[in-house]
DNA sequence: AATAACGTCAACCGCCATGTT
DNA sequence: TAACATGGCGGTTGACGTTAT
């Protein structure tokens, strides 16, 4: 038995992505979408394994990637939010739109981990909420809870729900939510924070307007009410 | 100018969760 | 229900650029 490797080694390429490599991922992503990452490679003409194609594309080739250096802002919120959710990468990334959990992560290594006190460094450690319970057992109850209702969450990817984006600009409009944030959040929570919005949105969730939701402090006040609630 | 030390970040690896048969 | 396939996540690594000596 065992696990099958995610890709066979003999012939695939590894190390960084050309040029030319990107445009053929793009194209293809463009023309056909992303249904089946094992099988892209091999119909895109792509020397690669499925799982480096997805990486490729989550982390540096979709429209909506925000690029660029952090604000001070998105640094705040994701040190807030790493105290509450740990190493949970995939979880904050959803709270900053167009950041993605590996440009976090190596935020958080490069930089904001040494803004800390030597005991918040440490609070933290090894798979944060998949098999360290002991750590922080609230979340490892929210993983039993189901999704959460309103923002409809798409199963796959970070989805965010975008209009048109274009790289390198701010203006596409993200909700975005991810199993990884819904886990962490239920529905009284949600409740409570769409009421609050809502009430000056007349739109329901996900809006049309990006006006609230791309913006960072959205989410940084979604994270401040959180902590009233009882699960944070 | 050379090179060692350090910092950054893209990419890989292995594990786990979930879906499918 | 078991076995397998696939996607997703977090930890880690290595290449490359920058700074210090």
């Amino acid at each position: 038995m065992g696990r099958a490797p995610c890709c066979e080694k003999m012939g695939l390429k590894k190390g960084t992505w050309t040029p030319e490599e990107d445009q053929i991922l793009m194209d293809h992503i463009n023309t056909h979408g992303h249904k089946n990452w094992r099988a892209l490679p091999k119909l895109a003409g792509l020397l690669r394994c499925g799982k480096s194609c997805r990486l490729r594309w989550m982390n540096y080739l979709r429209p909506e990637i925000k690029r660029g250096n952090f604000t001070k802002e998105e640094e705040e919120l994701i040190i807030q939010l790493h105290e509450t959710l740990g190493n949970r990468w995939s979880a904050i990334a959803a709270t900053l739109p167009g950041r993605t959990d590996n440009e976090i992560k190596n935020v958080w290594h490069t930089h904001l981990k040494k803004r800390l006190p030597q005991d918040t460094k440490t609070k933290h450690k090894k798979r944060s909420a998949k098999q360290n319970s002991s750590l922080n057992p609230q979340i490892t109850e929210e993983k039993e809870k189901p999704l959460l209702s309103p923002p409809h969450c798409v199963s796959s990817d970070v989805s965010t729900l975008t209009t048109t984006a274009t790289s390198d600009t701010n203006d596409a409009i993200h909700v975005p939510i991810n199993r990884g944030a819904a886990e962490s959040l239920d529905d009284d929570f949600w409740s409570q924070v769409l009421s609050s919005y809502n009430s000056d949105e007349t739109t329901s969730f996900p809006p049309n307007s990006s006006s609230v939701y791309h913006n960072v402090d959205f989410w940084y006040d979604v994270y401040m009410g959180a902590q009233d609630l009882p699960y944070f």
